[in-house]
RNA sequence: GGUCCGGUAGCUUAGUCGGUUAAAGCGCUCGACUCAUAAUCGAAGGAUCGUGGGUUCAAGUCCCACCCGGACCA
């Protein structure tokens, strides 16, 4: 065993997608990253050492030929579509702990390390096969039958097919079918949820085909480090040169990266799930190397309930999202919609809906109006009482909470949520149960109004660092009309039952969740 | 064309092994309260559970076909 930085903490090492350099972020990407940021916040909240690593893919010939057009060198191009992805994640607060960019020299070394070692220790993995078809540039692959019509490809119909035969090198993925599908059976949760998990069955079932991995004519590319009968050295194709990105970014192949490898978790889009669960795992297989524990593979995000495309015209601009109501406010509007396991929908109608009544009319008028009451009956200082019995009720909506959080029944975002909507729900239903400003009135109900407000802040409190995983940034601004010491983001939030606000000093400020302006509406 | 997933009140969803009047939130309507961000609390209304067959004493919940949406593969 290496040394590590936190010998004692359980590591959680969890990575999202690399984004292909190729376009701007969009609600898509935004989606994945926001869940993959909670999830790591989350954990840190448990006390895990957690790395979240986010990236890019800025190889292929796509990027180079956008490139060409602009007139500008692909590297210059993607390092401009490089910052302007992380001025995004910036903005929308993602904690991640290294981003990773494929067009890095470690990167590149590591593709050919990997595509080394599985050739020294399965050398029969590569093999080279010519191969004729109709090549779409748009594609980067060669098209069926089915997909042409009028000799171009109908996913690209503005680039013209080139008739195309290349001699490449192949990886032997079908001698995988066996191991993959015994890795299936004996590790069910290796892929959740079970919707995608029956996907891949399917297509184990019905056989694999082996795979391409380099290509000719694609110079922007990690030079495969075989080299064809013909003299020929061709570039590494896409899957085997990004997926390695999991691994490369831990520092293989130099020693230490068995430190954070395996991953704990791989965050993908469910239309890359065959990648992540198929030839993923075989290439680590045949390069004798651990596999990651589990790959979740969350939904896509509808825009006003049409399917979400550049082409079509149906688009979000994220910055304006962000700039509504905040980065927090969307993040947390987001991950209540879409359901983290299945495909959901986003609107500025329920963008509206759910910031006005979830955060400005429940929980932040909940916080608002306790704090209030605190300063007016007891200048501002949390009272000392024992908990009413009622406060027992929020138990099982805290168990909820972890559950959808903590992946033990699958990574449902949106469930932890929900849960912690009811609890400020319950809040406020208290609040009208007991009356405080009723009981204040009669000076005989002291003790009465103590434990009301007592119970009121505390809740609160716990909320509060529920959320932070969510809303990063304006829990904190509660957490500080609360006069909690420190920060929320450093509770623990699996020690919820220690949090004691009495003595705490509240002070009112400005409402944290502002209701809109009546005009906003859209 | 094949595989997989989804189609439940205006909207978003929950409905575990099939079993009493199909549940919740938001929105709408009415009532209450006044600590609070015209917020909150309570109540009412609102669903032929995509369509058509079938199995069963009993189906939103199982089977078949079809329609619609999505993803992947070809």
């Amino acid at each position: 065993m290496t040394t590590r930085s936190k010998p004692d903490v359980p590591r959680f090492y969890l990575t999202t997608a690399i984004d292909y350099a190729n376009g701007d972020p969009h609600l898509g990407h935004a989606l994945e990253k926001i869940g993959a940021d909670v999830i790591a916040r989350y954990r840190r909240q448990c006390g895990d050492d957690v790395h979240l690593l986010i990236g890019m893919d800025e190889h292929g010939q796509k990027v180079q030929q956008t490139a060409a057009k602009d007139g500008v060198a692909p590297q210059a191009f993607t390092d401009e579509i490089a910052a302007r992805f992380q001025a995004i994640w910036a903005k929308l607060g993602i904690s991640y702990d290294q981003f990773i960019r494929t067009t890095e020299p470690h990167h590149k070394a590591g593709v050919q390390a990997l595509i080394r070692m599985i050739a020294e220790r399965n050398p029969d993995d590569f093999y080279e096969r010519s191969y004729t078809g109709m090549y779409c540039v748009g594609c980067e692959a060669f098209k069926q039958d089915a997909d042409i019509v009028e000799g171009k490809c109908v996913l690209h119909a503005t680039r013209t097919l080139e008739e195309v035969e290349e001699r490449n090198w192949f990886f032997r993925l079908s001698k995988y079918q066996g191991f993959l599908q015994h890795l299936l059976a004996t590790n069910p949760s290796f892929i959740e949820p079970e919707s995608r998990r029956n996907e891949i069955l399917g297509l184990l079932a019905q056989g694999l085909d082996d795979i391409s991995a380099s290509r000719a004519r694609l110079d922007w590319a990690v030079p495969f480090p075989l080299v064809l009968s013909n003299g020929e050295t061709q570039g590494t194709y896409v899957w085997f040169d990004a997926l390695p990105n999991y691994l490369t970014a831990t520092g293989f192949p130099e020693p230490g990266y068995e430190n954070r490898w395996p991953a704990d978790l791989h965050i993908i889009g469910k239309d890359i799930t065959r990648f992540h669960v198929v030839i993923w795992p075989a290439m680590l297989e045949a390069a004798g190397l651990p596999l990651p524990k589990q790959v979740w593979a969350h939904g896509f995000v509808q825009l006003g309930g049409e399917r979400f495309s550049k082409s079509a015209g149906v688009k979000l601009d994220l910055g304006e999202a962000i700039d509504r109501y905040g980065a927090d406010a969307f993040r947390y509007v987001l991950l209540r919609e879409v359901p983290f396991d299945s495909d959901g929908n986003f609107s500025w109608e329920r963008f509206e809906e759910r910031y006005t009544s979830d955060l400005a009319n429940a929980f932040g008028n909940l916080a608002s109006r306790a704090i209030a009451m605190v300063e007016k009956y007891f200048d501002g200082v949390v009272p000392t009482a024992l908990r009413p019995e009622a406060e027992l009720d929020d138990d099982t909506d805290v168990a909820a909470y972890h559950a959808g959080m903590n992946g033990s029944r699958g990574w449902l975002l949106h469930e932890g949520l929900a849960a912690v909507s009811r609890m400020t729900a319950r809040a406020n239903e208290y609040t009208a149960a007991t009356t405080p400003w009723a009981v204040a009135k009669d000076p005989a109900r002291a003790a009465e109004l103590e434990q009301i407000l007592a119970s009121l802040i505390r809740r609160i409190a716990r909320q509060t660092v529920l959320l932070a995983p969510f809303m990063p940034t304006k829990v904190e601004a509660v957490w500080a009309q609360l006069g909690a010491p420190g920060t929320a983001g450093a509770q623990r939030i699996d020690a919820l039952a220690e949090l004691e606000p009495a003595g705490w000093r509240v002070q009112k400020g400005e409402g944290v969740f502002p209701r809109p302006a009546p005009a906003a509406t859209t």
